[in-house]
RNA sequence: CGGAGCGUGGCGCAGCCUGGUAGCGCACCUGUUUUGGGAACAGGGGGUCGGAGGUUCGAAUCCUCUCGCUCCGACCA
């Protein structure tokens, strides 16, 4: 039997932040990699947790008038070369159909044949297409605003894939507005970011700064781009979503135009804003500890996780009668729970659900039964939190457990965002400062240092990115650092 | 795309230098004893060594090409 290891994930986070990354996806079952080239299967407990954050988020936006609507996973090649800042920031990514049929070859092969008069794209994006259709929708200001989302996946050919942080193919929702006015745009823009904010954090209790993206960071064709920055516990930034006020930019060259109030002919002001599977990546890196995942609990696949604990054949039965009790109380709870009837032993299960970050684990032995008691641990504290209850104060508190351990995994989250955040004064002490591999997080400085002429260039030579301009320094100020 | 490393049962690896048709640990299956923070013993099933080509009587091992993965960089809405 080999030596047990401490911890449940090797290595561990100061050990390898990238391979601690991998292995926990890993052990927690969520997802691995496809047999295409930068593509990952998600499995069913790593989509489970997608499902829940498309629900929660799905009706945020439903509030705010979004509707859904689903546009062609193929692009016209001609659709992109619309707008040309945008063609020129995605053309090296793209995936690109050129035929439409097979045929055998000589050696049994299948070659591709049926060349297409026009290729198609595999959708980086979607502007282009929404915006056609949205050019043909809207004739008036009465059409106005417009709308609309979609939750679908992309295709961009990243050099170099990470699981969830940047894959060839990933899932997201792209939402797309349409206003009368520059100022509806803008404030759009502006509300979908907070949107995402209040998700991050409310919902994958993931702290977030909110800020608009420097010009080199800034959507190819927007006016502005916003975005939502966390940081990793490698230091690292992860830019979790953005909302881009397109300006008039895209209407221009989609011709997505109405008549006005005053009957003259008027060109939209259209806004777009996505979230994707990346931030399951950030979960994990946010979150997770040695022993691997920890789910935020709003958006756990199981907020609870059951243990039965059968040392005697002959209490099986009871047991399980007993935990099917707990089961119809959690249900009439809306508590997301599950049974590990598994032919595991126990101390398996119970490393199973921890590896799984299932944020409540209930162990119910024959003791607990006598006593009519469970015991619960909840998995950002361990096993120092063990606590013993009848099941119906379980049931009645358990809501507030879950609240609790949320609240306590965001505010260690933002501590720890707050004290990597480094104010620094000139280019040399930021470069000196990042110099410095005990050094990580963002540093802050005077928006001025980016006139300097220099200063992209040594920001490259450190693999350091502006990260933002943060809303709460009234864009005075600029964050930089390093970015996944 | 540049640099480095790696592809051998499900997973992690050894074997390769000094060619002779494959081995270890975990997992899996059966049985017994076990079971509250990763069980022990016994027995058993499973791979032809990423792919293609070449050298050779013979290739996991040598050579060429190719695909993919990981890390660093470039790229990254």
């Amino acid at each position: 039997m080999a030596k047990k290891p401490r911890t449940a994930i090797t290595p561990t986070r100061d050990e390898d932040f990238a391979q601690w990354y991998q292995q926990v996806i890993k052990s927690a079952d969520m997802a691995e990699n496809a047999p295409v080239r930068g593509c990952m299967i998600i499995k069913p407990y790593g989509f489970a947790l997608w499902e829940n954050m498309q629900r929660i988020f799905d009706g945020m936006i439903k509030d705010f008038g979004v509707e859904n609507a689903y546009f062609p996973l193929l692009i016209p090649l001609s659709f992109l070369e619309k707008e040309a800042e945008h063609i020129d920031g995605f053309a090296k990514e793209c995936a690109v159909v050129t035929h439409h049929r097979l045929e055998q070859g000589e050696n049994g092969k299948l070659i591709p044949a049926g060349e297409l008069e026009e290729p198609y794209v595999i959708r980086p994006t979607s502007e282009t297409i929404i915006g056609d259709s949205m050019a043909r929708w809207i004739q008036s200001y009465r059409d106005l605003p417009m709308k609309l989302n979609q939750w679908a996946n992309v295709m961009r050919w990243e050099m170099r894939p990470r699981m969830f942080l940047r894959t060839s193919e990933f899932l997201w929702q792209e939402g797309h507005n349409a206003f009368e006015t520059a100022e509806e745009a803008h404030e759009d823009s502006l509300k979908m970011l907070g949107a995402y904010k209040d998700f991050a954090e409310n919902y994958l209790a993931l702290p977030v700064i909110t800020g608009e993206k420097t010009d080199n960071e800034r959507f190819p064709g927007a006016k502005a781009t916003y975005t939502i920055e966390a940081m990793m516990q490698d230091g690292k930034a992860l830019q979790a979503g953005t909302s881009h006020d397109m300006g008039q930019n895209f209407a221009k060259s989609l011709g997505i135009k109405f008549q006005a109030r005053d009957e003259s002919e008027q060109l939209a002001h259209t806004t777009s804003w996505g979230i994707s599977t990346r931030l399951i990546g950030g979960m994990i890196m946010i979150h997770g500890d040695d022993d691997g995942m920890i789910m935020p609990p709003r958006v756990a696949p199981s907020q609870v996780i059951i243990i039965p604990i059968i040392r005697d054949e002959k209490d099986a039965g009871d047991i399980n009668k007993y935990i099917n009790g707990l089961e119809q109380k959690l249900k009439s709870a809306n508590i997301r729970f599950k049974t590990d009837n598994s032919a595991e032993r126990t101390p398996n299960k119970m490393w199973g659900a921890i590896k799984k970050g299932v944020p409540l684990r209930v162990e119910i032995g024959a003791r607990e039964m006598e006593q009519g008691v469970l015991t619960y641990v909840r998995r950002d504290i361990g096993k120092d939190s063990k606590t013993t209850c009848s099941i119906d104060e379980f049931v009645g508190s358990v809501q507030d457990v879950l609240d609790n351990m949320h609240d306590d995994m965001l505010a260690r989250a933002k501590t720890f965002l707050g004290s990597n955040i480094k104010d620094v004064d000139n280019i040399d002490d930021l470069i000196s400062y990042f110099k410095n591999d005990a050094n990580i997080g963002f540093a802050r400085i005077d928006i001025s240092i980016m006139d300097d002429a220099d200063f992209e260039a040594r920001l490259k030579e450190h693999s350091l990115s502006t990260r933002c301009m943060p809303f709460e320094d009234n864009g005075k100020k600029v964050l930089i650092g390093k970015a996944y």
